[in-house]
DNA sequence: TGTTATTCGGATATATATTGTCCGATTAAA
DNA sequence: TTTAATCGGACAATATATATCCGAATAACA
């Protein structure tokens, strides 16, 4: 029951686009850069957010990545079901049916009782993630991070940041 | 992010043995024809188990398994926990500290908001399936089962159940 | 308007984890 | 003491996650 490395970057990245300037971005380079992480994995994560529509993307020269809606409107949900999938963690194969006690296929109208408590589990992990907006973790930081810190990332993001051409959506 | 298969098997094997009489249990190769799956991977699932204490094993002929402690006593989590391992599913790789607005770790006393929010969640969910024990799954099928399964169960069990020798604690 | 530099998007390799199998260590009965 | 039976850990095959590369698309510039 492992989590993707991905979903860390990925929120991280969309975390970090909350700063940019209106009608900017940051290419996928730069994301990586500011990150320390390999350009190129970074790049499929942001493919995944975009497909998700979470991030708007720009191809060619001054391309780039912003956040499609806005940080009030994207969860920590939303994220980690693009990279991640949404589908359920635990997969129910019906093992009730097997074997030589096994339930008739019309007896089985209710859901098996042990699939059942693990996706109400999986739900309250879900609620969970939902209520953490992109907008709650930016406030988060503003708060806690030290103030010279805030200045030098609002100075990176002014010098990385690149007006963006027309998106590809 | 996905729960292996082993952990549906341990809980209905799990669930399968409240129902041996004291003192008796079942082998490895019973539990895996009843559920009508592999026995080989099914004994390594009660492997786990065994190591977690979460049931009992007897070696050599006349060994079996039974459970270590009493149902109301034993949660879903415990299954998870023993066959998934109990460490955190998002792990944190502290990027924050990485590139070249990276904090310094003097400055990192409290942990990632991210991986806060993500510690949150899998605490929901732990908490959910540390709620409900193989008592709770068992009576949930005492009550929803047609009453001949049960008897189909019980005469089963009758024929499988032997008296288990040595525990190998 | 064509050319070129730049960037995203999907197809392609590698590493790791999951799934499945086998044989030796251990026990109880004959 | 021997023998049959069963669990426990080491071993192989498969699926998933991780990492990378090259072609398609866009905008600036000649």
């Amino acid at each position: 029951m492992q989590i993707s490395k991905g979903v860390e970057w990925a929120a991280h990245a969309a975390s970090l686009m909350i700063g940019l300037p209106e009608g900017k971005g940051l290419k996928a380079e730069a994301l990586a850069r500011y990150h320390g992480v390999p350009t190129a994995y970074m790049a499929k994560q942001m493919q995944a957010l975009s497909k998700a529509g979470i991030v708007q993307s720009s191809r060619g020269a001054h391309g780039g990545y912003r956040l499609a809606r806005l940080a009030t409107d994207i969860t920590l949900w939303d994220i980690t079901a693009a990279i991640e999938g949404s589908g359920p963690a635990f997969r129910c194969t019906e093992i009730r049916q097997n074997g030589p006690c096994g339930l008739k296929r019309s007896d089985c109208t209710r859901p098996c009782h042990i699939a059942a408590s693990f996706a109400a589990a999986e739900a309250a992990f879900r609620d969970t993630l939902e209520a953490i907006t992109l907008a709650d973790l930016g406030a988060q930081v503003m708060q806690d991070a030290p103030p010279a810190h805030l200045l030098e990332i609002g100075h990176w993001l002014g010098e990385e940041a690149v007006p963006l051409g027309k998106s590809s959506d």
